[in-house]
DNA sequence: TTGAAAGCGCTAACAC
DNA sequence: GTGTTAGCGCTTTCAA
């Protein structure tokens, strides 16, 4: 056994230390912390109570570069939020946000279970080369949400590890995606309110055009319309912020009687749960009873939306499933490298609660 | 220039490859990616078309090793949340996971902000050895939130580089450490109850005595009794998880004559907002009526305790600002390692709320 | 401004 | 079961 000669210990131990103390090689150090089984118990006591002593971490970077994987998955996601604000309290953070926490949630869970940890970045304006470039080369598989990574980058990226697109369409044909039916979903809650309440003039709110799943939405709304015989309309009735004082404005106009029709329309319905809560209030505020005015339906399922007042209908949105099945693709293609591309769409549920006109006129306790 | 034989492009592209590729040495490639202004124009020109051309992804451990820094922060959190439900609708969330979700979100901020990615995992019971030999290596500093990590771990890392701990008293010593000023923020509001609303007959729900925060919000309350010269209870007069549920067991149990008195006490004060919600539906459901049968009163400042009927007295903290500090200490300490540990108090604020007997009756619409 | 050469701390063959 | 020996792909002096 030849313990190479090498400076003293000083700063961060390395292998190179703990073996020294330990009185093998290098190499079993290395083995006590990848397969511990390979080595004799007393050997592998010896070294674990060296490293101990020492403080030994092992590095994860030299891990990294010896063995080509990192045990890391990486995501990418949006950054709506209003720097500026700190509260958790108003309630008026943006649904995206939200939802991207509850993607963060169940990839990291999801990751971890399988043995990885997770890296994440939000996406910035300030240009994207930077994302990929911080996180990248530091992950073996790398999960991007829809809109956050420039589609030259994530061809580049791609060529050289998995990756999956995430709630929104497929960008680039040749890579696993995730996302939510939301054209279906909102098409069943719009088949809902005219066929289930025989309504028949409804106004539709959506998001900034260039929201995916936003515009999914208006689609499903269209094909409710259309599947019922009534006129289909070529946009959303109004557009405004996925946000609840965008929302609060939409029926406030509707009110004014801003809207494309003099009175007031027999549902309302919005692009996202914050939304619709925001226009809840704003009904209450100005007299206007729902449903019994107008039902107002949402999109997402987030609790506030259980306890608005009435409670909002709504389209429930596996979100965390979603971080999930990433995590699933991910570690899936990371196996099997050459697979096609496959492409996954959750299913969403509706949830019928009194804003449409259906039961439960009070949230009434559910016993635990 | 000597463009040392090397096997042909294969596999994935590194330094070699792109300065091959663009003639020059793998030294001007790295300087291109490292410091852009100390190469010549037309130089970086050829280095990043090659780059391009090859699709070349700097990779990160290997920055890692050569450079001893990762650009990476890293935080431990608790996963308190059930695996079994996926459910962003039912809002029976943990407040902890909701408050897990909020310091991530100031994390990554930060860290963005200041050129560094955010690596995260969840701790569970499966031994925190995992946890730190996954992360523990791959960040140039680490944040813990409380009991999270055993100590032993911790302080092997925190001999490697600089660790904060969070969310709760400072475990070790030598750390810095951020926290809410939970025993304030309770005392204050129970005092509001006390002095401005003339209570005395006051009862606390507390968390579980292994919850710091929880147990600090106790003792605040505790203070405020003994300041106002009311009895001190040495417990606290029930206990429960921090969730909804038990928060409706617990307004059930007092309705049921459950609680050390007879009769219903004049205010309820929880030990958090998912609780104090909790206990609002079931006094709801029971006819108790709040504020005029009893006060009630939350901690944390969720967006769900504003929509609560009536909308919820309670404390706020600064969630996000957790994860800021955070970060802020870990790059500080980086640039100055030897500096003393620093621990760090964030205020929180009163919300006042009907569910006191404050102001606001109804939710007015507040215009945007 | 650019190049050459020496590691960074570990894993992976392979030998013993 | 354990040791030897090459790298992994980059950054970093030091020269030129």
């Amino acid at each position: 056994m030849v313990t190479a000669a090498r400076k003293p210990e000083t700063g961060t131990p390395t292998v190179y230390d703990v073996a020294e103390r330990a009185r093998v090689s290098i190499a079993t150090v290395s083995r006590v912390y990848r397969s511990p089984d390979a080595v004799r118990a007393p050997t592998r006591e010896k070294v674990l109570a060296a490293a101990r002593e020492l403080g030994y971490v092992p590095s994860g970077s030299a891990r990294g570069l010896a063995s080509r994987t990192t045990g890391i998955l990486g995501l990418c996601f949006p950054d709506y939020t209003d720097p500026e604000t700190d509260t958790p309290g108003d309630g008026d953070e943006n649904a995206a946000t939200l939802y991207a926490d509850h993607i963060i949630r169940g990839m990291e869970r999801a990751a971890r279970s399988r043995g990885y940890a997770l890296l994440i970045a939000a996406s910035l304006r300030d240009g994207p080369t930077n994302l990929v470039a911080t996180l990248a080369g530091h992950v073996d598989g790398f999960a991007v949400m829809s809109r956050t990574v420039d589609a030259k980058d994530l061809e580049t990226v791609s060529r050289r590890m998995p990756v999956v697109t995430l709630a929104g369409p497929a960008e680039l044909g040749h890579l696993d995606n995730v996302q939510v039916d939301n054209r279906d979903g909102q098409r069943e809650l719009t088949r809902h309110l005219i066929t289930d309440h025989g309504l028949t003039d409804l106004a539709f709110v959506g998001g900034p055009a260039d929201s995916p799943d936003a515009e999914e939405r208006f689609l499903g709304y269209q094909d409710a319309c259309r599947d019922a015989g009534l006129p289909v309309p070529p946009e959303p009735t109004l557009r405004g912020a996925l946000t609840r004082t965008a929302g609060r404005e939409a029926a406030r106009t509707l009110v004014a009687g801003g809207g494309p029709t003099p009175g007031l329309p027999q549902a309302l319905l919005l692009a996202n749960d914050q939304m619709a809560v925001g226009a809840l209030e704003e009904f209450a505020a100005h007299g206007v009873r729902v449903p019994q005015d107008i039902a107002v339906t949402g999109f997402d399922g987030i609790p506030l939306g259980a306890m608005a007042h009435p409670p909002l209908t709504t389209v429930r949105q596996p979100s965390r499933r979603i971080g999930e099945e990433a995590v699933a693709l991910l570690v899936d293609r990371i196996a099997a490298p050459q697979r096609d591309p496959r492409p996954v769409v959750l299913p969403v549920s509706l949830v019928l609660r009194a804003s449409c006109g259906c039961a439960e006129p009070v949230p009434a306790p559910r016993r635990g």
